[in-house]
DNA sequence: TCAACTATTCAAGAAACCTTGAATTGACAT
DNA sequence: ATGTCAATTCAAGGTTTCTTGAATAGTTGA
């Protein structure tokens, strides 16, 4: 993932009503959402939530596909986890206390491997 | 890490400018380096870069520390990796995928631990 | 105290972003 | 064909964000 594609990625996550976006359709799975439901849940009006989901779409952190007259959207998994991976990556050098700050969760899956031995942080 | 204090992250790791900081100052660890210096090596503006700093810290991603006449910028790792944690565990609900796609490199640390199974992405 | 230096704050203008109601497109059913 | 429904596009406006030069605050050394 270039520059640019992870800046408009972060610029695209940095808006409440997207991150709801994210947190509602990660759920769903690759069957996702109709757009009209999507309204219908989150309360906002038609124009707006199609130009989120377009901002979404655009940055790689979304899918569409039409069935009849809906829009489906979905997450792209791998967008987001390139945008991730780019922050850690290309921006934090894969610093270890990044890392190791980041995978608190992650680490779950990660312990045995991170090998950040005597510098724990807050 | 709430919301609002995410969503304060992710606005200020979306910007080009921004971003050049984490990466320049990440391999500094908790010396950091002088807005001074910054500034000349980034080539920009004095105040340009003061309203950066600014916003990175006040996102809680950079730390700061007088000397002398000199004030020293270093990043938070931790404020960055409840940034990514926040993304993943909390908008994602850690969705396998996410994490699997996010995690090529994290990965080289997961591995062994990250069950997913047969959902391998691009 | 005065001059030099580092960094921040201020004010103004430019640019980008977001929301809203109205209009439009496209698909389906009758 | 016509009416209905789902979704997007358009245009206007308001707000926020960014950049720039000028001014300010604070620190050091002569």
């Amino acid at each position: 993932m270039d520059r640019s594609k992870a800046l408009a990625a972060l610029s695209a996550l940095a808006h409440e009503t997207r991150l709801d976006l994210i947190r509602l359709l990660t759920p769903q799975g690759d069957d996702g959402m109709a757009a009209g439901q999507i309204a219908e849940t989150l309360g906002i009006a038609a124009p707006r939530l199609s130009f989120h989901l377009s901002a979404l779409e655009q940055a790689g952190l979304l899918r569409s596909r039409k069935v009849a007259r809906n829009v489906f959207y979905s997450v792209d998994p791998s967008g987001i986890g390139q945008t991730i991976s780019y922050v850690l990556n290309d921006c934090c050098s894969d610093h270890p206390e990044v890392l190791a700050a980041c995978t608190h969760k992650v680490a779950g899956l990660a312990q045995g491997g991170l090998a950040v031995s005597g510098t724990e942080k807050t």
